[in-house]
DNA sequence: CCGCCGCTGTTACACACCGAAACAATTGCG
DNA sequence: CGCAATTGTTTCGGTGTGTAACAGCGGCGG
């Protein structure tokens, strides 16, 4: 095999030094300008990402494949392959985050790029902290999807005659009749229909229905599920479809369908 | 027959044997820069293109006869034979996209390029990587133009009944009624009809729908799609086919079809 | 050149949403 | 029963969003 001028620049190698970050996921950046690849990847490492970079859009495939990543950034512009096409590919595999990274000012580029499947993307020239923002915003969704919540996916579940369609938001109860949902209570009650039966803790609703970690003290997850239960136990007879596990968490008592 | 001074490719520089880039498409140079001509065709081939250089306006006919390329990069300024009467004339018996090459500031020749048909335009001097996005774009652009399916050109797309004529910037309700969109919030529908049942960040519908980047505390997406809500809901019943996603962005809801 | 008119961005205000804190109710346990 | 821990609900303030109103701009017909 021919030395490639940045086949794999360095996996990994965080540095063993003072601030060991926890491992926030596993980034490959596809570029063919290295001198962009070593700034991205020096950034993201000193920010607790591990990371790998390739210059050639054949290397993504290959790479992929010895070693799975949780995010791929990829540039649109690169010669040979065509970001575009590394996109197709790749999400024709698997449901990975990719974030592209266009040229400022080609507005197709950036609406094709959508089109392809790229969950995000970022016109150059951009700024580190930007960067940071989207890749922690994209391993956190990712992280939320695999979990079962949200994303496409859309499926109309079913409980108690009520009907929820996901894919569109919207909550229907044995009537019929929409019943308004704030984005808060429907993450959450799409949470618990993820995992009927099953006892749910605090910190695992906040985690999935708001990408966040508990903060000491939170109760913030008591008080949405007080604020749904007062919607869907409305027309219910005594027992709530939510059953509070004293000193666990809660549990959504129906049996769940999909439709 | 003259021997053209580069009419075939040389192979891709970085490494010989495995990987030969697959030609990405058959680009024309014109320009009586005999320097300027060099590099350019260089550096395309370097990044796969198929690359022939001709210093004289007549030659692009012929070449083009002989040879049929896939794009055009022509000087606005060439001895003999204007650019823009070259450009004028391959329009007149092609769609073949061309890409004028204009000295900086002339604003005028830019205009009068784009009116004689030109795609695109680019004022010297240029980096390679501007030069390469566009002639990406422009190819992929024309690709797509012929296979039919997409953006820029004419497709129809369906949605609830609804049908927007994209190249006539037409919008139909239903019944077949025509909704009168301005320009504003045609491009904006446009850019949620490319990314059905996806959260579309503010930021990205303005750059998608405007080419612009937000300043600071910019609400005029917010207004706009509230504006066309007030269209496109109009006959709809309680639900908007836009929906807010609370500290993200806004989503279009419907399946979308391209007739 | 002028005034009209439609489009767009900005501003302002009302309202919905959410989280934290406060307070009430319930549960578990001795 | 009394107490502490835990949970339910209300209240309140900060923030995000919807939309009306206003203002600037540019096109278009006098």
């Amino acid at each position: 095999m021919p030395k490639r001028d940045a086949s794999i620049v360095e996996s990994d190698k965080s540095e063993g030094g003072i601030h060991t970050v926890p491992p926030e996921g596993h980034v490959l950046i596809c570029d063919d300008d290295a001198e962009l690849r070593r700034l991205l990847a020096s950034f993201l490492r000193s920010h607790g990402y591990r990371v790998t970079t390739v210059g050639d859009g054949r290397d993504v495939a290959r790479q992929m494949q010895s070693a799975p990543v949780d995010l791929v950034i990829l540039d649109i512009m690169l010669p040979g392959t065509s970001g575009l096409e590394i996109c197709r590919d790749l999400r024709a595999g698997s449901m990975i985050p990719i974030l592209m990274l266009t040229a400022k000012g080609d507005e197709t580029d950036r609406i094709v790029g959508l089109e392809m499947g790229a969950d995000d993307y970022m016109s150059k020239p951009f700024g580190p902290r930007e960067l940071l923002a989207r890749v922690r915003a994209m391993l956190r969704r990712s992280r939320m999807a695999g979990s079962g919540a949200t994303t496409g996916a859309g499926g109309v579940l079913e409980f108690e005659g009520w009907t929820l369609d996901a894919s569109r938001r919207e909550l229907r109860n044995p009537a019929g009749v929409i019943i308004d949902l704030s984005t808060g209570e429907f993450d959450l009650l799409l949470a618990f229909l993820e995992a009927p039966q099953r006892i749910l803790t605090r910190e695992h609703l906040l985690d999935i229905s708001r990408n966040r970690a508990p903060n000491g003290f939170d109760r913030s997850i008591d008080v949405q599920v007080s604020r749904l239960r007062r919607k869907i136990d409305a027309s219910e007879d005594g027992e709530s479809l939510i059953k509070t596990v004293r000193g666990a968490g809660y549990m959504f008592v129906p049996k769940v369908k999909r439709a």
